[in-house]
DNA sequence: TAGTGATTTCAGAAATTTCTGAAATCACAG
DNA sequence: CTGTGATTTCAGAAATTTCTGAAATCACTA
């Protein structure tokens, strides 16, 4: 590996990390290399920055293709690919968030919601049965939730990330003013 | 394997998943046989009802319990050790969330403050770390936001999660009350 | 159409992870 | 102590994943 010190420390990193995710360390590497280097690279250049062989590389980039969590990107007269990260790393933890959801959240809960149809054999089942049910709607809310704040301009996701827990403090000032006004209950889990 | 169909198919699911993420197969497959076990189960039933080694168990077991993922029980007059998973899907959520962000993001945290300690020897270097520092800001202001909900009651958490990106109108609302109270310029990203 | 360089594919090699059975350890009862 | 059963450890076997080099493919030019 050649490579400034500081740059080599972060790639190695997420070498480690990819391992501890679903992705594995050449992966890792490749992506933090791309995400700290000023300009796109082609294959080449990662396979000697990293001491991994060319057809690793190839692989590699196909598996962050997959990922969303590459650009490719032309120079004018030159045939080779080269590569980069988005810039924004909001737009990074987006895509980020959308694959994993993608991979691991959502045939989760298609395995769970085929398996809640059916009618329990025993006991055992029902119970079991149970159980998912309860996975199943804390899953549900969590992903309802996402869908719904990823919608949001990146300033506001940042606005409401900074005000954290300090929303309830919001939630029961409103619940007061409502029921102040019109003379309602409060009911701060009322969806509509 | 040795179970009933329902509980088959969510167990060797979990497997799958586990392999997606850090743990692996095994450990995937005990954690999701104890979350649906109606009583707590002892090693040797566990080895049985998915066909492994006594010794695998062991081993799966005692990076389940690494992981803060499984209980500890015992029967009066029997010197066995019973597992089970709590009982609350809202603790197991806050136990993975709370040991995922102690073995993926706090070392990455670290590792970066470390990197940006340190003096740029080159161009390279300078950009490098400028990007590092981006993805520092944004991986502390997701772990404060963490570290501030994750007091919430269950409930009130409940509550933020099914109001999802209405909370924003709220924000909006508030600043209006406060800008007309207090003849102030809304500042919505303000902490205090 | 032949030639050139970039890229991909893929069979097998290398490395890593997972799993097992046998032996060791442990905890307790008699 | 000694015996019994539960549990853990660990060296090596088995399985899986990752990586490579050689060959194939592709895209484009002359």
């Amino acid at each position: 590996m050649n490579l400034p010190p500081l740059v080599q420390s972060f790639v190695l990193h997420f070498g480690e990390m990819g391992s501890r995710w679903g992705i594995n360390r050449t992966v890792g590497q490749i992506y933090a290399l791309l995400f700290v280097s000023p300009a796109p690279l082609c294959a080449e250049e990662i396979a000697d920055s990293l001491g991994i062989s060319r057809s690793n590389v190839s692989m590699s980039l196909r598996e962050l293709q997959a990922w969303n969590l590459v650009l490719l990107k032309h120079k004018p007269d030159d045939r080779r690919d080269f590569f980069t990260t988005p810039d924004d790393v909001w737009q990074i933890l987006r895509t980020l968030a959308e694959e994993r959801k993608k991979r691991e959240v959502d045939p989760t809960l298609s395995v769970l919601r085929e398996i809640l149809m059916q009618r329990p054999a025993s006991e055992a089942e029902r119970y079991a049965q149970e159980r998912m049910g309860e996975m199943h709607t804390l899953i549900e809310q969590l992903t309802h939730w996402y869908e719904d704040v990823k919608q949001l301009e990146t300033e506001r996701l940042a606005t409401l990330l900074s005000l954290g827990a300090k929303v309830t403090k919001l939630l029961e000032a409103k619940d007061r003013v409502i029921s102040l006004g019109r003379g309602r209950r409060p009911n701060p889990a009322n969806k509509s």
